[in-house]
Formats: structure tokens, C-alpha cells, sequence
DNA sequence: AAATGGATTGAATACGTATACATGAATTCG
DNA sequence: CGAATTCATGTATACGTATTCAATCCATTT
């Protein structure tokens, strides 16, 4: 900047109003700007966002967490977030927890010390303390998808995951008529996991089926683990007439398990699983699940996001997506 | 810093010292460094990375620009690269440029004026001479996925496509006896593109077979993209009997299109797609495709780009990939 | 004609860190 | 035992920017 400074025969607090010109008030002549304008392109100079990071405590910089990089879940927000992000001139910076606690809390310490201008992140370990005390560290707008948060500086986004699976849960009781359920989920320390499987227990006990005649695994959200779910299941005496998933991927896996070894879907075992990433409509018999609309996700945070950017004394807002059953071949 | 320096009752380099101890031979004695981090401790101190930035002009981060986010290739590329920076103590930044050009300049243009410590990008429309100019305006180590760059300062990792292609194809043409063959590519303005409809072209050419006779498509790289092509394709009086299909993501999509009319795979018309992403495996029939590693890729991607980070003077290496040819069930 | 005030610019400074240099104490060595 | 090192720390400065404050000029007002 001193160059372009020199170039141009003003001084360097010159070259610095003239490019932040829209931002402040102060006025530059016309014969300074073209000036400056001139000697900026004729040296290439591109400002330092280090430096100005510095200085201002800006970084026009957000940053996204998610939970899963390869499940297509994830990308989909993702890239809607970036849509956005692009239009209000931010950059965006995407990271990768891969579920791992150590993972998560890594992110958080990285926005500690590279401080952004808005962190959205999907939270699976990090406790509601957690995330105050990211905040309290970085003052910084946070936007969550995760039911489990409540922060009175915090939006949350979240889909009603218990309410979806219970509405799912009831539609394969009552409208198709099964009674031999079984139910795949994750370990209790995913929030998402406890509500789910509560999701899926109240449908039960409300149908009042007997709990000690359903089957309850467990798994890890991959397909890998959704195939070994699917082995298992194999040799069971007999299998449930229907399956519920917590998750796309997992239901996959089971899906591509058991019709390695012959089983129908869904004559011989119906399945429906959760999200709607884009291989339900890959698979065949297509997946039976409960839609998360990813765009819409996404865009929400990004939105909530820039509100409280611009105005960081918003009080919090939850915002629910709802879920939508979408109705396919395997049911 | 200062405060931290204050509580210690030493000064404030002496925090530095303390801080950057491991890269640097100036000694501590025992006892401030003990009151230092007591210090520290007590006041939760994390050190300001855009400070050290932009005092040191390096900053722990290294960018990713993949081509498509939403494409299970790169996500998985992306994925191993971070598993080894995380090892070297860098935390990753990742970028999607959907594959449109402006995108991809937009990212370099980030990089120029928030500078990294190294980069990995996916070049589908930026040129030799463009990345040619990145190197010179951030110096910054430069490790990319594409085999039309040729830059002395600048590490390739790159799969074969042209004799991928050819080989397929040539596979298709001699073993599975296929003489009415299809080809769906993508924009000769992409490398890739230009490089596997090549190769295509040439083992047609080789088996003498007219180059007329043959159906040569182009497309999007995506599943919709892929699906009009099949709907395309149904309009035709005679399937070719054999496809090759420059992407898994528009081979799939063809799938589906084509079996929603009743058209079977590989009977009626075999199919065969090039990355091996993880859906060839839920299709079914189960996607006959050329590998790409992505785990490999990302890291060779990486470890060359660490390499380099330490001996920035290196000779450019490239690196090449071998394909694998998974023979499925849709050939 | 003096005073006022807006327009335009420059000088000085701070953001939080790392490092070159200077300093004094402790140690080593011939 | 004096000189030369080494050890351990402090002082001063620079990284590149934005902003506060002061200064100058000129047009307008009284």
C-alpha cells in the first residue's frame, strides 16, 4: 500500500480511504481516486487480509462445520452456505469433524485463535457449555444445526428428528400395518441418536406394541456399519417386517446386505431410513425416508447467520425444518 | 500477551520465546517458563493467529478447491488430505468451485490477498498460465489434480485418463465384443474432457471401427445432466450396444433414466463410468467404472504439497496415479 | 474583511505478534 | 585471574492495514 502510496504522491491513509471509500464517509476527490486507482492497477497491489484482519477484527471470513464430509448430506448445506456467503462478499472455509469429539473441540480452539466473522457448525459431542464457551471466547455470531443447543446467543436450526421418527414410526404400524419392528440408530452420546430412538420407542409403546419384541441395534452412521447391521440381522432367526433407520447411509448398507444374500425389499423386510440424501433415488427399491432438505438448511443458517452479523444483539432464534415424508419403494 | 507477560512478571518477547520455544534456539531458564505458563493457564491465553500471520507471513492453513463438493470423488479427497495437514499441525481450508470458472478465480484471487501456507486445487477452466501467475503473486507451495499443468515450481498428481479411456474401451471393444459403442463426455473446455474423449476416439480408431457409427453425447458431469441424456437416448431408433461415460455421477444418472423405461443393464446396453465413487456400489447393476483412488490422490496431493512446504526449491514432480479397471455388473 | 465550516489530506498510532539487537549475569578457558 | 563465551532476558522495531487527530485550503457567511 506505501507503493501504490508513492506512486500515486499521496500518502498511505489516502490509498486506504479510497478503498474502503463505500464503508466510511469521509470524501476523496475525484482527481486522488482516479490517482490511486490508477497506481493500484499498475502495480497489481491486492490488499493484506491479514493485516487488515488485524486491525479491523474482521475477516469477511465464515466458517463451517460439518459433521460428516462424505455422507451427501452434508456437501448439499454446504454449498448452498457457500451460495450465500459469496453474495454478501464472504468467504467461506469449510472443515471436517468426521463425528470425532477431539475433532469438534479442535474447531472450536482453531476459531479461538483464527478468529472468523460467523462460525456454522453441526455439533455432536460439543455440549451446550461448549459452545458458550466458544462464544464467550470469540464473541464471534454462531449458527447451529442441532435441536440440543439453547444459548440466548446462539440460532439454532434443527429438523423435529423425535417427531419425525415417530410419525414414520406410526405411519409403518398403522398404515402398513407391521407390528414386527426394528429399529437401527446410533449411540446415545449423538443427541440426534437419543431423540431418534425416543422417536421411535414412543410410536411403539403408543401402539402399544411390547418393547421386548422389537429390535434394537446400534451402528455409526456409514455405510460399512449399515452393511454389518445388515449382516447381523442375517442371522437372526427371523427378521423384523420393518426397519427403521437413523440415517440414509446406514440404511444403504443394511438395504445392499441383505439382498446380497436374497432377502426382498420390501416384501420380506420393509425399510425407511433418514435425511434423503440423493442415493435413496439411486438404490432400488428406492429408500422410504424422511426428508431433511439440505438447501433449506443451509440457507436458513447463512441467513440467521448475516442477520446476527449484522445486528450481534439479535435475541436467539430456533428455526425448525420440517420434515417431510417422502414416500418410496421400500415400504 | 502483554497481560500474560504482566501476571509473569516478565516481558512480553519472553512470552514469545516461551510460546515458540520448539522452533527456536534461544534458551529459557526453568523458572520463568514455569511462571509463564502459569500465566497462560490462568488466563486462558490463545495466541492471535493473525497477528503471527502477519508477522510471520506464514499461517498453519492450507487450502483445497474441489471441483464439485456434492460429487463423492473429491469429498473423499478432501477428507484424506485433512487427516494428514492435521498430523503436520495445519488445519485444512476447503473450497468448492461447482466447476465454474469464476469460482475458480474467485479462489485464487482469496489466495493472492489470504495468503496460506500451501494450496491443492482441482483446475478445470483456470490455465497454465493462471495458476503460472498464482505461484507468482503468493510464492505459495502449489499441489494440483490435473494433468494439463506443467509448471516448473508446481507438483501434478493425475490419472491417466486419455489411456484409462482407451483401455475401457479397447476392454469393451475386444473382450466383451461390443461394436456399436456410445461415448458421453463432458466440454472439450475441460482438460479432462478433451483428454477422455480422446482416448475413446483413438481405441475406436484402432479397432477400425467407423468413427461415424459411433454416438458421441456430451453433457454436465451431474445425475440430472446424466438423465437426459438417457431420456435422450430412448428417443434414439437403436441403442448403441456399449457406453462409455466420462463421469460415475452421469453414468448413474443414464442408469436410472433408461431403466425407468425398462431398458435392461448390461442386456440391452452395457455401461461403464470412470472414479469408482461410492455409489457404483449401490446401483444396481453395480457400476462398471475406471478407479481413481481419491484416498491416494489426496494423499500424494498432500505429502508432495508438505514436501514442498519444507524445500519450497524442489524440481515439480508429477506424480501419476494408476487406474484400475472394476469390472462390474453393468458390462 | 474576518470568521466559520466543510472538503480533503497527512502525521501518528494501534492491532498482536516475532525477532534483531543490546544488556547484564554467569560460566568457561587459557 | 582477566577475557571470552554462553545464558537469559529486556528494548526496540516491523509486519500491512484502518482510524484518530490535526492541518491545510477554499468557499461561504456575517
Amino acid at each position: 500500500m506505501r507503493d501504490v502510496a508513492t506512486l500515486a504522491g499521496v500518502s498511505q491513509p489516502t490509498v486506504s480511504r479510497v478503498l474502503n471509500q463505500k464503508y466510511t464517509t469521509i470524501p476523496i476527490s475525484d482527481e486522488t481516486r482516479m490517482k490511486v486507482i490508477a497506481a493500484i492497477d499498475a502495480l497489481g497491489y491486492r490488499p493484506n487480509m491479514h493485516a487488515r484482519s488485524l486491525r479491523t477484527q474482521q475477516t469477511q471470513l465464515i466458517a463451517v462445520l460439518v459433521a460428516d464430509i462424505t455422507n451427501s448430506f452434508y456437501p448439499q448445506i454446504a454449498r448452498s452456505i457457500q451460495q450465500i456467503a459469496r453474495h454478501h462478499g464472504y468467504d467461506v472455509m469449510i472443515s471436517n469433524s468426521d463425528h470425532v469429539h477431539e475433532y469438534e473441540q479442535h474447531f472450536c480452539e482453531t476459531m479461538i485463535r483464527r478468529t472468523v466473522d460467523g462460525i456454522i457448525l453441526v455439533p455432536f459431542h460439543l455440549t451446550e457449555f461448549d459452545l458458550h464457551e466458544l462464544y464467550r471466547e470469540t464473541k464471534t455470531p454462531i449458527a447451529v444445526l442441532g435441536q440440543q443447543i439453547n444459548h440466548p446467543q446462539i440460532d439454532v436450526v434443527y429438523g423435529d428428528d423425535e417427531m419425525g421418527v415417530y410419525e414414520v414410526t406410526d405411519w409403518l404400524i398403522h398404515e402398513k400395518k407391521h407390528c414386527r419392528l426394528g429399529y437401527v440408530g446410533v449411540s446415545d452420546v449423538f443427541p440426534p441418536g437419543e431423540r431418534r430412538r425416543r422417536g421411535f420407542l414412543r410410536a411403539v409403546e403408543h401402539a402399544n406394541i411390547d418393547v421386548q419384541t422389537v429390535c434394537m441395534l446400534e451402528s455409526d452412521f456409514t455405510l460399512e456399519g449399515g452393511k454389518q447391521i445388515g449382516q447381523y440381522l442375517l442371522r437372526l432367526d427371523s427378521l423384523p417386517s420393518a426397519l427403521v433407520v437413523a440415517n440414509d447411509t446406514m440404511a444403504l448398507g443394511i438395504m445392499l446386505a441383505l439382498q446380497d444374500r436374497g432377502i426382498r425389499i420390501p416384501e420380506d423386510i420393509a425399510i425407511v431410513g433418514y435425511d434423503n440424501i440423493p442415493e435413496t433415488t439411486i438404490i432400488r427399491p428406492t429408500l422410504t425416508t424422511l426428508e431433511q432438505n439440505p438447501a433449506e438448511i443451509g440457507t436458513t443458517l447463512v441467513n440467521l447467520l448475516f442477520e446476527r452479523i449484522e445486528n450481534p444483539d439479535l435475541p436467539s432464534r430456533r428455526i425448525k425444518i420440517p420434515n417431510k415424508l417422502i414416500i418410496r419403494n421400500s415400504t
